[in-house]
DNA sequence: GACTAGCACTCGCAGAGAGCGAGTGCCACT
DNA sequence: AGTGGCACTCGCTCTCTGCGAGTGCTAGTC
């Protein structure tokens, strides 16, 4: 059905041109208009003899007899591989976009949000972007506070800017002096350390350090733990902005359809591992309909540009939107808020 | 149009039925559906007589000629506030829910959005839990981070085991100690005052002690009142939950609708204003309909309850769904989550 | 051989009309 | 007061019809 035949000059450019005009209006595109919008002067019967061979070649498909054509997904997959004349970014957009994502006083959660908030803005899509996977969190610093008899505050600042805190049970009353003492055996002990070998090491240092501590300093290490190994598996993985704005699209008029997108947004898991995959990839990456290979993806497209911080790409950001969503703009834009947001994340050291 | 006579019993029993069917399959209600289903034994023609009377009183009307009868919002008002019948929590239910607000390793707000999605959860709507309106919001501790050169971390303990942190940047460099020294300063003086008295008298306070502080000191007490100023300002004053819930009733298929009802979630203006007005109400509130005064709620029905901290209301929580939902189970669960989150509120204490 | 004009054909879509059925209001009767 | 009967209303669904956009094919032209 599909032969590999190389595309004239003509056939790509009428793809291309369909695909815009599709983009544009959604409605189905026939010769005639076809001939009237394409730079190329030929009259529509032969604009059909090509839109026929491409048919063949399975880049377009009409939905009915008497319609016009629509892009398959191999259109569109051919049209952002090779066809589609990306937009570049106003100077005016860029400025604002680095002036918002990377203010002064912000922690790397805040920046992220921003990011993730300015992308679904500016394409008017959903945006999601993942919390970075950096090979080193380290610890700061650590710190008990007394809450009540038996609960203690365990505040903990990692060296991404970021305070985790979590409240801890305890089974009797501490001073203050004893808690102020345990925190600072932490800290000169553990500073500096990535957190999870300071999970695995607190078991041995505890072991080793049996003879220099009571009991009592003995069980607020163990707090310690508590606070460690709980402060960053609740965080989120990922920020989201503008689910809602997938509302506007006729695409998803369908509830069913909708739903299925919100949940996949909820659920989180799948959404992860599919941006995972993208970690590798160099540049924007686009993953159009069913390549995803999720289901509830099936209609949309999305556009994913992984972001570093230093040298090591550390997360991806991106867009989810229709299919027939406008490409030139989109990718630009998601691969200068990769870039702006990786340039951010490095001055915050 | 609408006579104001007391109602038979008759009358009354017959609307309960047609209201309970109504929001049992959503379809408008025949006198036969309704001479089969009552308890009363009189023909579908009396039936019929009577039905009149209750569309002549405004409480009933039929979409059509030829249709059935469905409840107006004054007759879901009359039902809501004298004839449903609570259906009573089961007592397992509500041991699950004290067990899973109130965790003992929980701060306030990870009660609170646990009570959110919980209620959520247990009604299938989109559920609403405003933020405490403590009067007393007063200061447990501060503490200063130094970060990098220009960054310091001011860590903000509040008496709910809240901790608030921000990013300060500063016009030069401060050591450790001088930040202590600020600290400790800060914390002797304003230990157990409320925020907000906290940022009035700070400026006087600043005053006062000039000839105790040199100006470094002054600089950063500036910097102590930015972290006090921004850090309660820039919470959200809200926690919503099962948003996407709504996407499931037939009542919201329309997109616009659907849409604005999720702006007004996002916006969280007018909510908070509305919710405001049940602060003063003593149990459980149910506005139906367009008698919120918000025209994104014109198909909804929000059911509230206030919930309390000690003796004193510090907020409101509730859900939104269609007017056409199961108030007999909505109403008792709304009001034993604010019963149970207020009495977890007080066992944090 | 590449392109074009003409033409018959297909098929979705919108509107009109018909039949059905649920439900009503009214009236005469118990 | 309550009931049974009956004519009437009107939304829903199905079918039919005409329209128009768009196609594929074929014969003719440069």
């Amino acid at each position: 059905m599909s032969s590999e035949l190389p595309l004239t000059e003509r056939a790509q450019h009428l793809l291309k041109v369909l695909v815009e005009h599709h983009i544009r209006d959604g409605k189905p595109v026939g010769s005639t208009t076809l001939s009237r919008s394409s730079r190329i002067k030929v009259s529509a019967a032969t604009i059909r003899n090509t839109m026929s061979d491409l048919e063949m070649m399975g880049l377009i498909q009409s939905p009915h007899t008497s319609a016009g054509r629509v892009p398959t997904q191999k259109g569109y997959r051919l049209f952002v591989d090779t066809l589609v004349s990306v937009q570049p970014l106003e100077r005016l957009e860029l400025n604002q976009m680095r002036e918002e994502i990377s203010g002064e006083e912000k922690n790397t959660r805040e920046v992220l949000t921003t990011a993730s908030s300015l992308l679904s803005q500016i394409t008017q899509m959903a945006s999601v972007v993942m919390v970075p996977r950096h090979g080193r969190v380290t610890l700061r610093h650590l710190e008990f506070l007394p809450l009540s008899e038996k609960k203690v505050l365990a505040i903990l600042v990692t060296n991404r800017d970021e305070v985790q805190n979590r409240i801890i049970q305890t089974d009797r009353d501490f001073s203050e002096r004893e808690l102020r003492q345990v925190a600072n055996w932490f800290n000169q002990t553990f500073e500096g350390e990535e957190l999870s070998r300071v999970r695995s090491r607190l078991v041995e240092e505890l072991e080793r350090a049996r003879g220099d501590m009571d009991a009592a300093m003995q069980r607020i290490v163990k707090m310690a733990q508590q606070a460690v190994t709980s402060s960053d598996q609740n965080r989120d993985e990922m920020v989201v902005s503008g689910r809602s704005r997938l509302m506007e699209y006729d695409e998803f008029c369908e509830m069913d359809r909708l739903r299925m997108l919100f949940n996949a947004f909820s659920e989180k898991r799948d959404m992860i591992h599919l941006l995972d995959q993208c970690m590798e990839a160099d540049g924007v990456q686009v993953f159009i309909g069913e390549e995803s290979g999720y289901r509830f993806f099936d209609d949309c497209s999305v556009v994913t540009a992984p972001y570093r911080h230093g040298e090591e790409v550390v997360g991806v950001l991106g867009v989810v939107g229709p299919t027939r969503m406008a490409y030139d703009r989109v990718i630009p834009v998601v691969d200068m808020t990769a870039k702006v947001l990786s340039s951010a994340l490095n001055s915050m050291d």
